[in-house]
RNA sequence: CGCGGGGUAGAGCAGUCAGGCAGCUCGUCGGGCUCAUAACCCGGAGGUCGUAGGUUCAAAUCCUACCCCCGCAACCA
């Protein structure tokens, strides 16, 4: 019986701007499960989208549509982005898909039954765009630790899993199964973080949310992201519905792709809630990466124009290739750590390995059996020089690029294979068939040099489908060969078989002239999507006098000022108003030193309620103009009495 | 003592867990070749491995202290 193997993306949520780092995980699961397939696996690969939550139905009723048709485009320009890459997955699960909701239901129901879930209360600091509960303590200045935002105190009524309960069993998954969740630093993460500290219980109900998935046991609540979520990964395979047959042929999952954001819920959560339905546990969870855009000094820079990086797939796929943006974010990222994404690595990429190196390889092993063999496959001939070690490099590069894949490895599974290729490229310059040609007693020699870089391209092709699907084909097909991984000893070509001379599968690019043009293009894309998005915040709602006159506004008189402590940004200003003294921490440490400060005379937003920045009291508001250029703090024109009032 | 990432050739990085000749890609300089997509092949130059101390026959790697840079925006994988 063929061995399985079940790999899965994240789902992703729709927010309406695919970019290239959506790309990267999904690519590296196509290539893992093209790779399990060829080896003669049964492969299910799934990918999908999670479509429920507070953020959704807001957007949807600030467009005034309902979530349902706010989502679906998205949804559908997503598998657009995929079909566009080649990406080949077995079901694209949607949490609106019925089947899913059914089976998240019938989990809620049985996780109550069984007494894992129940019924209490929950406060906590809700930070909207983050979908995230936060307690008094994880909270940063007041607000979102991830994001930075306002929170909102909420109570509500809420059901919660009974996460506690097994704290103990997934320290001991740990330490049982080192293969369980890697790379390795993300477990001492997870246990110094998280279960050392204790879990709390996991609040999977809300009531304040209505779109969502309704608890069939009470109907005023809907479920709360993550049992949602990540029930995909067995409501997808059919678990607890009329036919789970592949919920029995393929769980548990071989592997689940995860970023690093979301390790903990793949680690601890999706464990604990399979221990409590009684399931088997995946057998790994990767947390990758992440792909950083434009990532270094450039995209900080104030004054030069930011460089910015065109990320969008379609504009990428349709001026490189699947293949070159496929070949990209599987060699370029730094297995297991954080990538850097800019054009210019990309067309130096493109350039080096696949048409100098791949491309160039293929074009002139054709191009000459196509000149001197009537582009027919030359008889095989007799071994010397450096045949040896040109076809064992060869013969042993299945047995490599197989551990690296086993390894999750894919940017040494590519460097291995390019070492061939390179190999190759080499061997035509040690037997230098173009002398060869020039003598007709030559002609054996000739043909078995030939020979062994037919043999050698087409064993490449072979590996290389996973990871270049559209260009090894073309390859594959040029020589008339079969692309499974059986076929990877060499002698399989047949003496006499035509051989199609292929165009260039990778033009070469013209780095400087590309680089101009999507700088161009980028800029009109932003100078248009500005002028889109510009009138809007422009036009601030309108406001009566009455809502001015609650902003009490005063002039103050900075007497002190020093930066803030353990921050960059803040400097904290001592400022007379009037008989009073304030405390008043602004942002604008970038822009002015605490000596330009002292002396000043600013507007400062007295009536502000205080709070603490940095561990300091912020009693009121220092008013500033900014735009690309800089800030500056707003003066009276004349010498004015502090306290003065400002209308 | 807020969290995280990092400092190895002009640029980008690997090597650090497991101590053993400092490597890879790009660029650059020189040479070769002309089958090939001005591609390919060979060679050179270029490095106080952030700093100081320690352990060791041996340290980029282990230990201690320190310095510096980046992110903590958005999107979220």
């Amino acid at each position: 019986m063929a061995e399985k193997y079940y790999i899965t993306t994240p789902i992703y949520y729709p927010s309406g701007n695919w970019h290239i780092g959506h790309c990267y995980t999904t690519v590296i699961c196509d290539a893992l499960a093209r790779f399990h397939k060829l080896k003669g696996e049964e492969v299910f690969f799934l990918t999908g989208t999670d479509e429920h939550g507070q953020k959704v139905e807001k957007e949807a009723k600030k467009r005034g549509v309902t979530p349902m048709q706010f989502v679906d485009p998205l949804v559908s320009g997503l598998k657009d982005v995929w079909r566009l890459l080649d990406i080949r997955y077995d079901r694209f699960i949607r949490t609106t898909d019925e089947d899913h909701v059914r089976c998240v239901q019938k989990i809620y129901e049985k996780l109550y039954e069984s007494g894992d879930i129940y019924k209490s209360e929950y406060t906590g600091h809700y930070c909207t765009p983050c979908e995230a509960f936060w307690t008094e303590s994880q909270l940063k200045d007041g607000k979102c630790p991830d994001c930075g935002r306002e929170v909102t105190l909420q109570r509500e009524e809420s059901y919660f899993f009974r996460l506690s309960k097994y704290a103990p069993r997934i320290l001991k998954l740990y330490e049982d199964d080192p293969e369980f969740l890697q790379p390795k630093s993300r477990v001492n993460e997870m246990v110094n973080n998280f279960l050392k500290a204790g879990l709390t219980d996991l609040c999977v109900s809300r009531t304040t949310v209505k779109w969502g998935v309704p608890l069939p046991f009470d109907e005023k609540h809907c479920s709360y992201v993550w049992i949602d979520a990540l029930a995909n990964y067995i409501s997808a395979l059919g678990y607890l519905s009329d036919d789970d047959a592949l919920m029995r042929k393929f769980w548990p999952a071989d592997l689940h792709m995860v970023g690093k954001e979301i390790v903990r819920f793949h680690a601890i959560v999706w464990p604990a809630l399979l221990m409590a339905l009684g399931l088997p546990l995946p057998k790994r969870v990767y947390g990758h990466g992440w792909l950083l855009i434009g990532g270094d000094k450039l995209s900080k820079s104030k004054q030069d124009a930011v460089k910015e990086e065109l990320t969008d797939p379609y504009e990428l796929v349709k001026r490189y290739g699947q293949d070159a943006i496929r070949y990209f974010l599987l060699r370029e990222i730094p297995f297991g750590s954080d990538g850097e994404y800019t054009n210019e690595r990309l067309l130096g990429r493109i350039n080096a390995d696949l048409a100098n190196d791949l491309g160039n390889l293929v074009s002139r092993t054709q191009a000459m059996i196509e000149q001197n063999f009537d582009g027919k496959i030359p008889p095989r001939g007799e071994k010397e020089g450096p045949d040896e070690e040109l076809i064992s490099l060869a013969e042993g590069l299945f047995e490599r690029v197989n551990a690296d894949m086993d390894a999750l490895n894919a940017p040494d599974a590519l460097a291995d294979i390019f070492a061939v290729v390179d190999r190759a490229n080499k061997y035509i310059d040690e037997t230098a068939p173009w002398i060869l040609a020039k003598d007709p007693a030559k002609k054996a020699r000739l043909g078995a040099v030939l020979y062994n870089l037919a043999e050698t391209v087409r064993m490449c092709a072979i590996v290389l489908q996973p990871f270049l699907p559209h260009a090894a084909g073309e390859i594959l097909a040029s020589f008339s060969a079969e692309g499974s991984f059986g076929a990877l000893r060499f002698g399989i070509l047949q003496e006499g078989t035509p051989v199609v001379r292929l165009k260039p599968l990778f033009p070469r690019i013209d780095v400087k002239k590309e680089l101009a043009e999507v700088a161009k293009l980028v800029s009109e894309r932003r100078a248009a999507s500005e002028k889109a998005s510009h009138p809007e915040p422009q036009k601030a709602a309108e406001i009566t006098i009455d809502d001015f006159s609650k902003i009490e506004l005063r002039i103050g008189e900075v007497i002190a000022c020093e930066r803030v402590e353990k921050s960059d940004k803040l400097l904290h200003e001592t400022v007379r108003v009037g008989d009073e003294v304030r405390s008043v921490v602004s942002g604008i440490a970038q822009y002015y030193t605490p000596e330009e400060m002292v002396g000043k005379r600013v507007v400062l937003v007295a009536n502000l309620k205080p709070v603490k920045l940095r561990g300091v009291l912020s009693e009121g508001m220092i008013l500033c103009a900014e735009d690309e250029n800089g800030l500056s703090v707003i003066s009276p024109e004349k010498l004015i009495s502090s306290g003065a009032k400002v209308r």
